[in-house]
RNA sequence: GGCCCGGUAGUUCAAUGGAUAGAAUAGAAGUUUCCUAAACUUUAGAUACAAGUUCGAUUCUUGUCCGGGCUACCA
């Protein structure tokens, strides 16, 4: 049980007892005492002060008192300011979190939780990744790696947008300008080598619209009569209707595309425990109609369109199936989360999707709600903020989209070069240098796009790298390193030395042990590390442990440059320190782990 | 037009309705004899505007201004 917790409760208790009141421990507000103040956690009591018609002060000393005799164990001593109680927890408290921390196979604490599916990144075959699929990618995993580390059953999925006029577009490019071209024989990645292709559609497109334009024709006309788009819809017919040497034609590209997504995946530590294939699910939305239909929850225009009407829900009547009979986009996700269900029994469905369709998701849930699908309360849309540039949004039209793999590319050579300046591993072989600038790379890049709140949209500026100072991945990581650096040199010394006290797991006595304010806020800070990741579990956000692990980072740099660790003025607090270092190693490890982050033993 | 979201130091980000609004970076001044200066210490700098609710508002409400998104028989 967290100290907060205990608090309340504590708190509670005192209320009930001292005035005969009994309050739910929930609404008592505690707060982390400011640092100019004594203490260590506040108790607000304006709220309390008004139902028990009393000054906050008087409440205040009152409360104090009792906590302070009824729970020993917990406080040492507390005063009261305005209407703020603070209290100062025992040394002892935090020298037990500290021993029990350690000994502990598990820093998280938690109770067998639900069935929970993630969805994330959502591709196109017939482009690379971007800057924007590297925030939903990171964001997804984390997520799902938090819901794990705090007791769920996590299924992650992506759905594979690998149909559609878009696709054919760069097939029909590729069979007209590639001359026979492979990414093997060009030596290109498979999903740039695509891309390339859809880039070069639209330029002929553009080309020939405008011909048509100086031909006399109007816009629209030109754009539809414009011969390659055309072809290109004739094509997507063809696909329909199955035609063998388009589906060729189709398999092959995008088998191209996803060996370079699998590359770009596997280097930045994505994964999927399934791939759904729109090809494969795009007619799943069928049954939903007809079920729809036969609710009486959507109806039918006499063209033989399929509606749902929400305006009584705010919202619009919103079309589920063309005249033609073929499925919209809306309908196809009622079928893939109706096939999801069926295949995974989730109790939530989280989708990890652009806040530009929250409007789509709102829609979808409530649909499935009006249906009548039990798992639609489940469904949870993490939406997330577009990644702008300082001129705005990246648009494919300008070229101003930022390229995963360059991107990744970019971060890897500065890790080289400021490792090659900085750093203590001129010992390292090739294998583990290379090795170690992925994981600087990764770890700015990472939590660069997890520190930020994922529902708002935020800026890159490819101007200026991304840094590997101050708020960053690597400055945790640097920290990581030399704590394990302290922590290898402690155990060097012990070795040699002929005295090798037996405590090699180190136990601090607690007895007579007085915390330092840096070793006591360390020790305050480490022993929250449940509480956020609880936190952010409940709010499907990883930047929550990203400020903290990086609060515990900043607060272990202060105190090992404060306190000398191996050369402690007694042996008992070189022991205390130590497992300091060692616990806040630990949870440094833990807690970026959870953003998908490896931390370095040396750097 | 309608609906939704946002506006915090020069810049990029924090802050369950609580105390003197925190960090980072850029600026100024310092620190290398436990471990590794990718660090530490000090310093200066911000809640778009106006009302309202409240003991107390960056946070809640309303209005104004400014940005962004959605509003397809595209996905």
């Amino acid at each position: 049980m967290s100290v907060t917790t205990k608090i309340k409760s504590a708190a509670a208790n005192a209320i009930t007892k001292t005035y005969g009141i009994t309050i739910d421990e929930s609404l008592v507000a505690v707060n982390e005492t400011k640092s100019e103040f004594d203490g260590d956690y506040t108790v607000v009591l304006f709220g309390l002060s008004k139902q028990f018609k009393k000054g906050p002060e008087e409440i205040g000393k009152e409360l104090g008192e009792k906590l302070l005799v009824d729970n020993s164990d917990l406080f040492t001593s507390y005063n009261v300011i305005k209407g703020f109680l603070n209290l100062t927890i025992a040394d002892e408290y935090y020298l037990n979190y500290l021993t029990a921390a350690s000994s502990s196979q598990n820093l998280l604490q938690f109770e067998k939780g639900k069935k929970v599916m993630v969805e994330y990144s959502s591709p196109n075959t017939n482009k690379p990744l971007h800057l924007g699929h590297l925030r939903n990618n990171f964001l997804g995993w984390s997520v799902a790696q938090i819901l794990k580390a705090t007791g769920n059953e996590v299924r992650k999925t992506a759905i594979v947008n690998d149909r559609g006029i878009h696709i054919c577009k760069s097939m029909i490019a590729w069979q007209k300008f590639a001359n026979g071209d492979t990414p093997e024989s060009t030596g290109k990645k498979g999903d740039h080598f695509v891309g390339d292709y859809y880039v070069r559609f639209n330029d002929e497109y553009k080309k020939q619209t405008s011909e048509l334009l100086a031909a006399g024709q109007t816009k629209e006309d030109a754009e539809r009569h414009a011969p390659i788009m055309k072809e290109t819809q004739q094509m997507l017919v063809d696909w329909e209707a199955g035609k063998p040497e388009v589906l060729e034609l189709w398999r092959t590209m995008n088998s191209w595309v996803y060996a370079g997504f699998d590359t770009t995946y596997k280097r930045i530590g994505s994964d999927f425990d399934k791939s759904y294939y729109e090809s494969q699910t795009y007619l799943l939305g069928k049954k939903i109609v007809d079920i729809g239909l036969s609710k009486n929850v959507f109806y039918k225009k006499d063209d033989g369109s399929v509606w749902i009407n929400l305006t009584d829900e705010g919202l619009d009547e919103k079309l589920v199936m063309r005249r033609d009979g073929t499925s919209v986009y809306i309908t196809q996700d009622l079928g893939l989360a109706n096939q999801k269900h069926e295949e995974f029994a989730y109790d939530d469905s989280i989708y990890v999707v652009g806040d530009e369709q929250n409007y789509h998701m709102k829609v979808l849930q409530l649909i499935l709600k009006k249906l009548g699908m039990p798992y639609a309360n489940g469904i949870h849309h993490l939406s997330y903020g577009m990644v702008e540039l300082p001129t705005g949004r990246m648009k494919s039209r300008e070229g101003t989209v930022v390229d995963a793999d360059d991107l990744v590319e970019e971060m890897v050579q500065q890790a080289k070069e400021k490792t090659i300046e900085k750093s203590k591993v001129d010992d390292f072989t090739g294998d583990e240098l290379t090795q170690l600038y992925e994981t600087i790379a990764l770890g700015a890049l990472k939590f660069f796009l997890l520190k930020v709140d994922p529902k708002k949209k935020m800026v890159f500026n490819p101007e200026e790298s991304i840094d590997f100072h101050g708020f960053t991945g690597p400055f945790i990581q640097y920290t990581h390193a030399r704590l394990k650096s302290i922590l290898r040199k402690a155990v060097e010394e012990s070795s040699k030395s002929l005295v090798q006290s037996s405590n090699s797991h180190l136990e601090p006595s607690g007895e007579g042990l007085k915390l330092l304010p840096l070793e006591k806020e360390l020790l305050r800070l480490l022993e929250q590390f449940n509480t956020v990741v609880h936190e952010a579990a409940k709010g499907f956000n990883p930047s929550t442990i990203g400020n903290y692990v990086y609060a515990v980072a900043k607060t272990c740099n202060s105190f090992y440059t404060e306190h000398k660790v191996l050369t402690a003025e007694t042996e008992e607090k070189k022991q205390l320190r130590l497992q300091l270092c060692k616990l806040t190693a630990t949870t440094i490890k833990e807690g970026m782990a959870l953003l998908g982050i490896k931390v370095p033993e040396r750097m």
